[in-house]
DNA sequence: GAGTGACCTCGAACACTGTACGAGACCCCC
DNA sequence: GGGGGTCTCGTACAGTGTTCGAGGTCACTC
């Protein structure tokens, strides 16, 4: 087997770079960020990427060294655009931060398909993941358990958002509104939870009731979110010595 | 603009069947998903999966309307695999429900590309769910409550699990271990926390550590599901009487 | 047995994809 | 005027998913 290496954009070291002319990294990533938006992901081809951007396809492998390596940096384009709030309570800081991302994956859907085949080096997913541990430890949390903790906080909120920005990224691409994707998943709805009827009930509650089903995601989400933190607190009250600054808070 | 369906292969019903011969639908799947475990999600391909049945390209579109299709039935084939668990214990049933799930995710790591393109419709994928559901229903939660914690358990398990599986199986396919990744990964790591003393700290030791990685995971794993579960519980015990609002809303 | 029509297979073709390679263009510095 | 680095890009290759239509194979009916 071939001495192989795991590389990553984050792994290489970056090029010496001429005065600003032609192509640069940061305009060929932006436009991938506004390509994927607009597009999405199946949408973006090299090809295409380079003439959006009015050059040949194969000019951007100067500034790039694949494909990989432009998501991973429009992976970190949109650990970016998650605002990191400044506040002495954890809660706060933790629950800000899963709402920034939450926002921040809706505004992006494509960020499920890249996330997971690299870990999340980039600075700015680092500098999420720093706020949240800090606020962690300012909690009371300590060693490893810090990690965790904050391991759970994004765990929950990339597994509760990823799949919902997918779906509602799906419809958008076949011109679908949610209503009318329901009415055409209606009848293989019925017909599949008819072993269940428990879930069935509450699938025709649902399906009858007239709350905006993005609230409905939202309670959901902020549902669960409080779960996790709760749950967390309640860690720092058994064991009460760790927790020496939390009556701060 | 054309008047779009949205289509799945559970809003389809199925075609009439021959007598067994030549390819099966099921034969067709169970090729897919061991294709998909020996080399991974890019090596799938139509072609190939024909070869190894023996049969052209083709001839596979005779049962399956597309690869979207086949990946949406390898996947329910993924959520069947998860072993359904018999308790009066609402905790055991959905700790139980999130490790197999866990296990099965962590088998088939290509589960995290096909989750979330569509509502997981499969009659293994409900069946999990409903179990899921009623053991929450039996546990005190009541109308969309119900949902919204089962929600919550299945998006911290898959959040939690689907980047790890994924990551693993990016260094299998490359022939890797963890120890050899993590030692082309640390020149970068180092640079990258540069900025963030406090999580280098943290990377050293862990790096340093003697524990087992995959251990760590577990108790990662295990220590945010815990969080998850204490926060439920907790909010049972803040509304004892919750079955009383049920209908209204 | 002949005929019919549904079920099923598949080769060829189309319009794409990511990217390796090497030829050239541009520009700065000696 | 040279180099030599930086950067662009046309061509080419080996693949992709999927459509189409021609054919083959069977279970039927007449």
């Amino acid at each position: 087997m071939p001495e192989q290496r795991f590389t990553s954009v984050w792994t290489r070291e970056s090029k010496p770079r001429r005065a600003q002319q032609g192509l640069s990294r940061e305009q060929i990533v932006r436009a991938t960020v506004e390509l994927l938006d607009d597009e999405g992901m199946e949408a973006l081809s090299m090809r295409k990427l380079g003439a959006k951007l009015g050059a040949g396809a194969t000019s951007l492998y100067w500034h790039v060294a694949n494909k990989n390596e432009l998501l991973e940096l429009a992976m970190d384009e949109v650990f970016g655009a998650v605002r990191i709030p400044e506040s002495e309570s954890w809660r706060e800081v933790t629950s800000n931060v899963a709402w920034g991302l939450r926002a921040a994956i809706m505004a992006h859907p494509w960020f499920t398909f890249v996330l997971g085949t690299l870990p999340a080096l980039g600075p700015n997913a680092l500098n999420c993941s720093a706020t949240l541990c800090a606020a962690l430890a300012r909690a009371g949390f300590t060693g490893t358990d810090i990690d965790y903790a904050g391991a759970a906080v994004l765990s929950y909120t990339i597994g509760a958002t990823a799949p919902e920005a997918a779906y509602t990224s799906a419809l958008k691409s076949r011109g679908l509104t949610m209503a009318e994707a329901n009415r055409d998943l209606a009848p293989a709805v019925e017909r599949a939870t008819r072993a269940h009827p428990e879930i069935h009930a509450r699938f025709q509650e649902s399906a009858g009731s007239s709350i905006d089903p993005l609230v409905h995601r939202q309670l959901s989400f902020d549902f669960g979110l409080l779960a996790v933190l709760d749950g967390l607190a309640m860690k720092l009250t058994r064991n009460p010595d760790m927790s020496a600054n939390q009556a701060t808070n």
